[in-house]
DNA sequence: TTGTATGCGTTATCAT
DNA sequence: ATGATAACGCATACAA
């Protein structure tokens, strides 16, 4: 089963295994009337090439690895189809290795990646610390993707800005309440709280952070618990659509309404935001164009390895959907009410 | 940059590059002492074993390639899990390639599978016709996972089961005019529009199949025109999740409630249907498990080349939820109640 | 245009 | 337990 090798094709069609391999890349030096025939006995043959034994024997491998966190999460599927776009118009192999919603496959498979020989690599969603990561990149060419680390390629959208679009606009629809529901406290990862903190400090508003964990189901659990204490917030901020989503169960299972009882926003603009039945207001950060710019980085990085790292941040944006609403003063003596006081 | 070779670490360490290999594949044939030794020298050198050479010099390869045919659809991603359980299990690595949604990619896709030697591709959610399948899988033996195709192992659910459940479920509830939304007519997949067939025959309703494509904003399109029309349907049963929520869609662009006005049944149980807004009705064919079994079966064939295919289906379980209601009848004269006269 | 020789970094066989 | 050496299948510099 795909026994035949290049000698074989060379043996049957009268050449040597080097015009062969010409014949194959489509490179000059073979007369058009040889490749012709070479192809030709090489279809006969159901020859195929070995790949493996091309790119040990290649000098200029020119391959990319791209290092997806989890496949679940749509937004990395947005920025592979960038990833994938550039590398498709440059005819560069794309190599592939996938993670784990916590992040302990991180180490692992970029160590695949790097055993692969793979001239650089795109980590999208990364989780591993600052520290370990420039660990991995002495060895292995990194581009960081939506994250900034310092001496290695990254390409972001500036989470400040993300946690400020997101608080400032719950504060200008009334919301004095509001909520912050964060990812877990790894490296990176800090902006959009960030950014809710400069807002809310301005704003003389006191912050309320929730911890959680990487999913739906933690946020539902986690933000649960503060839906049900008396001094509900108004407005939640979750730190990505999956997390938001996890909300927007949480209102659910409680009788709450999004976007009457409680605004929620997410982050990502992920496809499951833009559900007919979700419908979360959230910040676009441009999946798509985050991954061709990281392939472009990476090219560069292939053609000039030794350069100095670079960044490429870009500005997201504030995507008004039906999970937010003005804040409406409740009638009576409610806290509510009192806190509007204040 | 990852320059050093096993020579290299072989000669630091005063021994032979094949005690080198024994020692970082831990085989036996290296005493303790000098397998450290060896190891030391290795992470002083910063040495990291080059696969692509080891793959191309071992036999026994025993490698496993994954085809996904699209990173959007979660139920794809759910499949993969499963792959992947069995195959950390087994310690064998997984060689990724991904595809695109109209399945334009599917040969391509195989062909860099081939040519990087996998000993098997589990493929999921192929679209090329049984015919090309069949011929890819003379050079490269396949396990086609939510589908069935002779001669090549294949792990399904029983996709003609899926169509009785979902039609029955709508009938039960009711429901006289009901249409189902079909994917492109390619080879395959065919399994749960005769179901709906069968089941609608059978109960002496009209059948009212209406075509679409491979994604959301088509099957919102197309769903669309026959929302407008005068005989709207009063159940719907698409082929799958993604042109579920497309149907959601176009519901909601006109007013329409679904499980008030319009009766929706999707197809995968995908993340996505799950979410509180969407609360789709669907049919859930157990994705991770699927995964599981076709990895074993790649191992089986692996472990036995030449044995014959072997199908594995499994039975779809109906998930009711909130897009799904009885028909009420309407009170006046409307086509509606003509039809339940007929 | 075509052919030859050498190397790529391992694994694996066969000695020792 | 350890070492020398032949594959593995191809790319490539060089010679013809």
């Amino acid at each position: 089963m795909a026994r035949t090798t290049m000698e074989d094709v060379a043996k049957r069609a009268g050449v040597s295994r080097a015009l062969v391999s010409l014949a194959y890349r489509n490179l000059p030096g073979v007369s058009e009337a040889t490749r012709e025939r070479i192809l030709a006995v090489g279809r006969e043959l159901r020859y195929s090439p070995n790949r493996v034994a091309a790119r040990l024997a290649s000098s200029s491998g020119d391959t990319i690895g791209v290092f997806l966190q989890d496949l679940h999460n749509d937004l990395y599927a947005d920025v592979f189809d960038g990833v994938r776009e550039v590398a498709d118009r440059e005819g560069i192999p794309l190599v592939l290795t996938v993670g784990e919603l916590g992040g302990n496959r991180d180490r692992s498979a970029l160590e695949t990646l790097k055993q692969s020989r793979v001239d650089v690599a795109i980590a999208i969603g990364l989780l591993m610390s600052d520290a370990e990561a420039s660990e991995v990149a002495k060895d292995l060419p990194l581009v960081v993707v939506t994250r900034k680390i310092d001496g290695i390629d990254s390409v972001y959208s500036d989470d400040l800005e993300s946690g400020r679009l997101a608080t400032e606009y719950l504060i200008r629809m009334g919301h004095r309440r509001i909520a912050f529901l964060a990812n877990p406290p790894d490296d990176g990862y800090r902006g959009r709280r960030d950014g809710y903190f400069a807002v809310m400090e301005r704003a003389g508003l006191p912050p309320r952070v929730v911890q959680s964990e990487w999913s739906r189901e933690a946020a539902a659990r986690d933000i649960g618990e503060v839906l049900d204490s008396v001094e509900r917030p108004t407005g939640i901020f979750a730190h990505n659509d999956q997390a938001a989503l996890g909300v927007l169960d949480a209102l659910a299972a409680r009788g709450l309404r999004a976007g009457v009882d409680v605004s929620v926003i997410g982050h990502d603009n992920t496809a499951g935001s833009r559900l007919p039945g979700a419908a979360l207001t959230t910040v676009d950060l441009h999946g798509f164009e985050l991954g061709r710019r990281a392939a472009e980085l990476a090219l560069s990085r292939i053609a000039e390895p030794a350069r100095h790292a670079e960044d490429s941040p870009s500005r997201p944006t504030l995507i008004k959907r039906e999970t937010t609403a003005s804040y409406v003063q409740p009638i009576t003596g409610s806290p509510e009410a009192s806190l509007n006081r204040g």
